[in-house]
DNA sequence: CGCCGATTTGAGAGCAGTCAAACTGAGTGG
DNA sequence: CCACTCAGTTTGACTGCTCTCAAATCGGCG
């Protein structure tokens, strides 16, 4: 019996529709076909490279990410287990991003066949995988609003709203209060402030009593406050079962 | 004989591989089917909505947007002729953005029945629509970048490089010149600063000799010099033909 | 000519950046 | 067991980019 490599994936998609068993196994066994570990703060993928296959998050916590020319850093994304992306990519030449591990992280490799395989199988996964991908492009949206249109301290909550929200989501939250192994000069990579500033601003969001955040562990003490000040609305996240109509039928 | 209003898609598809005639004619077939022009300012598309179809726009200028609760709005990014998304944001219930025409536009909109078509024309042209859907997530990591790690000005200078290469890329350039039907607050709204710091900003880049910018004709008179400011790096743009080894033989 | 949206300019306030230094805590070696 | 190191966090002081509020100017159009 295969590790439940994929059980975070599976549990995202299942904030689409309900996966029957057959679906299930595929992706177990698809996840355990090529794993891969990386240190922190290793790369996973660089920009130049040409790109293989698709990635699947198992554990650990990743970054997209940028450099430009002269240094400045901007994170892209952040990648949490579950998180299966780029199934196209192999489209491209050269990648024009890189992807760096965070904390110690395992992916699994998934080969053009199997995204094929994947997106084959049923028309339910089909569209689960479709829908996990326009997830991913709707994120990426927000983040251009938050930093585009927020200030710093609304940025942070936002992140932390987001982070919290798709957590939960894979299963990896504990009540109010969740794993998130960033340093403060990452967070302020993702959130486009000066790692001076953005320690300021954690102070200032734990002054006001909405977080707590020691160590790496994060605990929102007052979500609602957070999501005032952030004006986080989570539509964007689509975790609403959009797709419950063509749930399995129960087993 | 149909006007060819999927010119500038092909154009830009055949900066990723040439196509066959026969593709060609579907793009043309398809493009043809549902036509909707749209006034300037009115919105094609708005956040709530139920998705239907994917859009093609055909003329004019459009804009992905959202607005938070308190009024403030984000430009996330700009449609220009030839540009086609959405494909399978049908698979979503809600909407999670808007869409507005910028001045007078029309568009082709594509059901889902057509887009399946499309992809299962043939490999070549479901490899070319991946590429295009790729580009435009790559322009959208390029965005979070431009707003999370450039000051204003370079934002601005940025924005100019892209807008340029992706006309040019359609066949809506002449030289360095091209037509940008923006309003500074759109600009602005774009950029993640307020109207009249852009205003600031684009005297300086005036100032500067790097663009010329009256009424909405665009010439770029320094292109060097704006790209160096900006630090523009055209590779995620993806016109390099990446997949000339799948180009249609000669007719 | 007069209107109105769009652009431009001015002035003052405030948010965020930079440079620097102090502090903390975990891990290392003497 | 303690000194030491090093990455990460915190704080201070000052600078500067960008915002807001306001008013003036421009340009197309009825």
């Amino acid at each position: 019996m295969t590790a439940p490599l994929a059980e975070r994936l599976i549990r995202k998609l299942e904030n689409y529709s309900r996966l029957s068993g057959s679906e299930k196994d595929l992706l177990q066994h698809i996840a355990s076909q090529e794993v891969r570990s990386f240190g922190a703060r290793h790369d996973i993928a660089q920009e130049g490279d040409q790109p293989r296959s698709a990635t699947l998050v198992l554990t650990g916590f990743a970054a997209r990410y940028k450099i430009l020319e002269d240094g400045r850093r901007q994170i892209i994304a952040f990648l949490i287990p579950g998180d299966l992306c780029e199934l196209r990519i192999s489209v491209l030449r050269r990648r024009d991003h890189s992807i760096a591990a965070l904390v110690p992280t395992t992916v699994a490799q998934i080969s053009d066949e199997n995204v094929q395989r994947m997106m084959r199988h049923s028309t339910r996964l089909e569209r689960a995988l479709t829908w996990n991908a326009l997830v991913d492009e709707a994120i990426s949206r927000e983040w251009t609003v938050n930093l585009g249109r927020r200030d710093a301290l609304e940025r942070l909550a936002h992140v932390f709203c987001e982070l919290h929200c798709r957590l939960r989501a894979v299963g990896l939250t504990t009540g109010e209060a969740c794993e998130v192994p960033l340093t403060q000069a990452e967070l302020a990579d993702a959130v486009g402030v000066s790692d001076v500033h953005l320690n300021r601003t954690l102070m200032e969001l734990r002054g006001r009593g909405l977080i707590a955040l020691q160590g790496k562990s994060l605990t929102i003490r007052h979500m609602d406050g957070l999501r005032d000040l952030a004006l986080f609305n989570p539509e964007y996240l689509h975790l609403g079962q959009d797709g419950r109509e063509f749930d399995a039928p129960d087993p």
